[in-house]
Formats: C-alpha cells, structure tokens, sequence
DNA sequence: TTACTTTGTCCTGAGACAGGAGAAAGTCGA
DNA sequence: TCGACTTTCTCCTGTCTCAGGACAAAGTAA
C-alpha cells in the first residue's frame, strides 16, 4: 500500500487536523465553530487537504434542523505505529489517525540486550500486527524509551538502566527500517501524553504523570506541552533523595527514592520479607517462583497478607513525600500516578494521597486531585502514537 | 505631562518594540534582519508606531559603509515604575523603556501593617521620584509582592506572611491612584524576569531563579515564560520538607527547609548561638542592636567567626539538598541564587553547590552553571518594569 | 570622478481573507 | 401538501497583507 507522504502546507491545515483527530469526524460547519477561519477560508482549506488524501469526504451526517452536512474525516487509511519499551517488557500497537488502538501486542523483553536486539523483536512485533491485518504499512512510529533522550535528534543519551544505547541512532535507524517518519521520546513523557489524549488528563493544561514501573519517573505537562527540560533528563525523580544518609542506590548515591520503591525495590523487598519469615504468604509465592516481582506483592496484598501491605503503605508514603515536594514546586493541577506498579491499586494511592496533602501547601493542594491512570499499558503506545501524529499534522 | 495611551496594533509592532526595548535603538535595515518581514512591510509598520508616538526617529547612525541609517528608539520619555516589595523593605524605581533604572529607592517597610499602610508608603516614594525630576508621571506599573498572587486579576492568595493582603485588589487599587496600567506578580518570578532581562540568565531559556530573603522561593522559567502553576503559587519551596520529623515550622509542619534556612531562620539560629556562648562575635553583634539579623551573621563570617561560617555552610547544605531533587526534576540550564541573603557570598554558594554536584544526576548537572545573581536589589524593580511593558507591548 | 555599498521608498501583483448573496437540502407546523 | 424557516455549503467580490523588484538617496573607497 502506498503510504501518506503528504504533511499539511500551512498552521490552518494543521489545526484543521489536529481537531479531526482529537475530536473525531466533523463537517465543516462545526469545524468552522472550532476554528478562527472565515466559511469560505475554511472550504479552501479543506478542499486542499481532500485533493491531498489526507482527509476524506465520509458520507452525510444526521440533520441538526436543516441541510445535513458532509463528514469530513482523516484518511481512514493511515496507521501509526506506537512502541513503549519498558525495562522488562515491550508494548507494540498499531493505530488509525485519531489513535484509536487497532491492535496490540505486549511481550516480555530485557532492555539490557541492547538496541540491535530489542529493535530485532519490536520489528518482529509490527509484522506480526500488519500480518494479522490491521495496517498495511505505516506512515508514522513513535518510540519510548526507558530513558532520557536528546529530542531533536532521537538519541538515547546515558541511560543507567539501559547500558549499550548510549547514543544510538534509535530514530535514524527505525526510520530507514519502518520507511517513515519516526519520533523518539521517553517512556514517561508519552505515558502523559496518552492520559493527555484519551486518559484522565484531558483538558487539563499543566500536571505530572508519576510513572511507578521497574524504576519512577515523572512526565511533566506546561501548557499542554510536554517538558523535557535543557538536556532531556526532566522528571528524572527517582535519584531524588527520600532519606538523607539512607540506603545505598544503584546509582551510586544514598537514599534515593528508588532505593525504597519501584518494581525493583519492592520485589528486592517482598524477598527479604519472605525468607526472613515475616509474610508467609510471600515465602510461599518465593518457594513456587524462584523470585519475586511487584504483582507478587499486589496478589499478596490483595490476599490480606498484611507484611505486603505495608511494603506497599511503606513506599507509597515515600513516594508520596517526593511528590509533596514537587507539588508545592510546580503547582500542578493534576497528579496521575500511573505505570506497572498501578496494580497496587488504592492502598498505594491512599499512601501517596495521605502525604501529599499532608506535606503540601494548602494553596498548592487545595484543588488538586491525585488520582490513578486511566488507560493502563495502553497510555504509552497511545502516547507514542500522539508523538508521532503531532509531527505528522505540523506544516512541512 | 501627557502619558503615551498608544498600544501596538498588531504583533508585528508588538515584536518590533519589544527588539528596541530589549536591543536598544537600532535602524529600520537592523531591526529587518531580526524580525521576519519584508522591507516595505516593515516600513509601514514603524510609520505607524512613530504616528502613535510610541517610537521616535533619533538622528542618523554612523555609516556602515553605505548611506548613514536613521536610527528608530523608543518614546524617550516614557517611564515604567517598578516596585518590589518584600517582607521587611520595599524598593521602589523608575525606569525608561529600555528598563533601564533612572531612580531607585530603598525603605524599610513591615509588610505585615498591610496593604493600605504600604501602599500609602509605595505611593509616597514614587512621589519622591517624580519630584526628583527622573518623571513627570508614568504609563504603566509593576509590582511584586511577597506570596503567591492570582496572576491575571493581580490579587493576592493566601499569603502566609502576609496577613491582612489576602483577596486586595492590588491591580485595581494601584491602577485608580496612579492612573496607569498595573501588573501585579510574584516577587520571586520578578527577580527571576530581571535577571532574565538584564542579569546572569540573558539566553536562557529555562531556569530556576532561587531568592532567600526572610522566607525562600524559587522562580521558574520555561522557554522564556515565567511559569505560575495552576493557582499562582508555583515555586513556593520554602515549605519543602528538608528533614523528615524535624524542627517544626510557622507553617504546621514539621521539617521544612524554611524552618532551618532564610532570613529569618538564620537570625534565630544566630540568636540563639550568641546567647550560649558559642560565638563571642556574634554575642557582641546581639549585645550592642539588641537583635539579630542576617546580615550580622555575614559580617561575622567574613570576620572569620566559625560559628557563623557553620550556620552558613548548614544553611546552604540544605538550601542544596532541596535544590539538588529540584535540579533532577526540572532539568534547568541554569540556577539563580539570589535575594538579601547573597550578603552571604560564596560560602553560601560554595555549599550549595557542593549539595546539587553531589546529589543530582550527573546528566542534569553536567552542564548546570549555579550562580549568584548579578542585579541585586536592581532584579526585582527591574523585574517589576519589564512585567509591565511585556503588558504595554502586546497587542490591544 | 567613478564604482560600489548600504539604506530607505515606491509600486505592483499575488495571495489571504471576511462576509454577503444565494443555492441546496433539510425540518416542522398548518 | 405547502410554505416558512433553519442549516449547510458554495461562489463571488472587495479589502487588506505582503513580498520583492525598481529605484532614489546617501555614503565610502580608490
């Protein structure tokens, strides 16, 4: 299948876009409500965009009282490739224009076996999709990383817990594989734009997105825009120190948030409880597994083992105090905690809750909901989808 | 003295006063190489603004090499009062439209009698000003105040150290005496826009500008946009926790790095040092005003008191502890640290440095410059003139 | 004096754009 | 079934924006 190559020659075409894609097919009148262009600008626009394919004509909408307009729609053709790459596992997914999820695929992956390989199986997972029928090709992806990434040019730049990608040409390289535009961000920051899209941060112009997965991070939203700070490495929270002269970290300093909580930690944790006999509940899982993770912990608590419960009250009210710090800094106007650990569910929340409105300003907390993800494993690939579609519907 | 009502038309004139306000003067063919516009637009557009009378033609520009330019300036006799109030003084100044200080005023002055005694006090020292001949009135006013305000309706929230401000419509209230546009802000973003202006942080893009006065905060920039958070209070990192369980603080809590560090934590802690024998200097200093204050425990340090020295060095070492999670977070390219505090110099500085270098991801401190701030007690005034010309050189 | 550079003005044609007129297509009540 | 009214969409025209060429003005350098 020929690709789209065409982009949208002016802002009027690309906000012509975005608004089809965020709200869905729409005629020209109600586009003309949502956008600063006289009826006769508007038609030009659009018939430029029909000729170009990017948008097509969709048959007749129900009448609102009169003649019953034309649906314009983006090209139902097109389809985005979204990539999350955690550090254990790897999210797949192929989407139309308005990044509804066509189809998925999740596997389990070790990010230290370098790119080569990893690329190896995401490229293995995209043919698996578009061989089950969903696309035919691509005319965008959009890549995560578990990392900070130089944005402009798409490179992983030294990432602790991804030894081998240092530099590597990720959006270069995927580019001439895929044979189309590609976008490389951080994990966390297409997990916010994905609430941003379809999740519980609609509407909402500035709010963290505290990612609780093998390691926390923390996407930062200003004005809508995703903040990625001087070297990409904004929201790096979890070296944040949580107790001065505590634990040792991986990273070389002590007391670091991640020393205390996240996947890592906690199943370091859910170990040491259980061969030192505090849960029972615990021990049993280790005798069946050989070694435990997170949804260990989360079955356990839900099991009522208490010693779990409070491992994850324990690093929820640490996590909960780095917030409170953040929150009183940005005074943000929503705080989504979301990633793998989100199994944890509502004792995490009420953990990080209870101190956050505790440990922050009045002022800064009095209106701010702290609340849960929405769209789970899928707010990374719709993010990433997001990434690559914002590129995509920008002027040439 | 009649005072220039004129806004610009448009953003092409909005762009071009804000080149001369921040470029100085400069020829039509100069002022064509920055701005995206063809020569003719661009001649029409400064016919305008010399119509409005809001530039002026200033003679002719030495040749360079060709026929001699006329050069274009900003209406000479425009004057923006600048006023920053802080808990124990207020700096009052007049500036031109470049913002340059053509007058300054220091006073002290207790925030806490209120908003009607300052005020009266405000209006006072401008009068003084204007008498002295550096104005004969003023097109527009710049305040800030010590605590967070509702940005768009210039009110006060909320403010801590300011009983009797919370919900006073300053904007209004100053608006009607003075009888020119007025912008209120928050002190610490003011003196984060004047070093931004014509401080350490020209070029920057996004940075953190931390002021430690009586209490201590932090200014936050984006992209060249001081960022206020969702209701104004952004910044507000006095009451960050620095010690879990520790000293408790005015504000309820327990641990906040206020309660260990700024103005007026340093004159307790000096206080209390002088009075158990631990600092002979510092006992004298107490002995002979009665009290303490910050900028004793600055004489005494570069008198060589150790004592002193030590409450400095803590102070800065956890001022950076704070800084240093912060610095992970946002990612800046550049730290300010500045406010009455900077008497302090570069043990304070030297300390904190240590803090953030030791404890931040190296990617986010690999570049990182910590510096003081270059304006001093100009920032704020200064600071205060540009939020108000920003306001005047917009469109109407 | 001549050749060349820089600055600034004038003019024209191309395109952007708003809004009126009106055709097309529908609803609804009598 | 008919007429009044609404909504959608197209076409047209006049106004405004704007870029860039031509050219005049004013200077330098040899």
């Amino acid at each position: 299948m020929r690709r789209m190559t065409a982009r949208p020659a002016n802002a009027h075409q690309a906000r012509l876009l975005r608004l089809l894609r965020d709200g869905g097919p729409n005629s020209r009148a109600q586009l003309g409500d949502q956008i600063d262009l006289s009826r006769s600008k508007l038609a030009v626009e659009i018939d430029r965009l029909l000729e170009t394919g990017l948008v097509v004509a969709d048959g007749l909408a129900a009448s609102r009282g009169g003649r019953r307009s034309h649906n314009i729609r983006l090209a139902p053709g097109l389809r985005l490739l979204g990539v999350d790459i955690g550090a254990t596992s790897v999210d797949v997914a192929v989407t139309n224009a308005e990044l509804e999820i066509l189809g998925h695929l999740n596997q389990p992956m070790d990010v230290r076996e370098g790119p080569v390989a990893v690329f190896e199986q995401v490229l293995d997972m995209a043919a698996k999709l578009r061989a089950s029928g969903v696309a035919e090709g691509f005319d965008g992806a959009g890549i995560g990383v578990p990392g900070p990434v130089r944005f402009p040019e798409g490179v992983p730049v030294a990432p602790p817990i991804m030894p081998g990608w240092d530099g590597f040409p990720v959006r270069e390289a995927l580019s001439q594989e895929l044979g189309c535009p590609v976008m490389v961000d951080n994990d966390v920051n297409l997990m916010a734009m994905g609430e941003q899209h379809a999740g519980v941060a609609r509407s909402v112009k500035d709010f963290l997105c505290v990612k609780i997965g093998t390691g926390i991070g923390c996407g930062i939203v200003v004005g809508g825009e995703v903040y990625r700070g001087t070297t990409g490495s904004a929201g790096d929270i979890g070296h944040i120190q949580a107790e001065p002269d505590g634990r040792p970290c991986a990273c070389g300093n002590h007391g670091c948030l991640e020393a205390y909580f996240g996947g890592a930690a906690l199943a370091r944790d859910a170990e040491a409880a259980a061969r030192d006999g505090r849960s029972a509940e615990l021990a049993a899982r280790l005798e069946e597994a050989g070694s435990l993770a997170a949804t260990d912990v989360a079955a356990a608590a839900s099991a009522g083992d208490a010693t779990a419960l409070d491992l994850i009250r324990e690093g929820g009210t640490r996590t909960g105090q780095v917030i409170a710090g953040l929150v009183s800094f940005f005074n943000p106007g929503l705080v989504v905690i979301g990633g793998g650990v989100t199994g944890l569910g509502h004792t995490l929340l009420a953990a990080i809750r209870t101190q956050v409105y505790r440990q922050s300003l009045p002022l800064a907390t009095g209106n701010l909901p702290i609340v849960l993800g929405e769209l789970g494993p899928a707010a990374g690939v719709t993010g990433a989808a997001r990434l690559i579609s914002d590129h995509l519907f920008s002027p040439a």
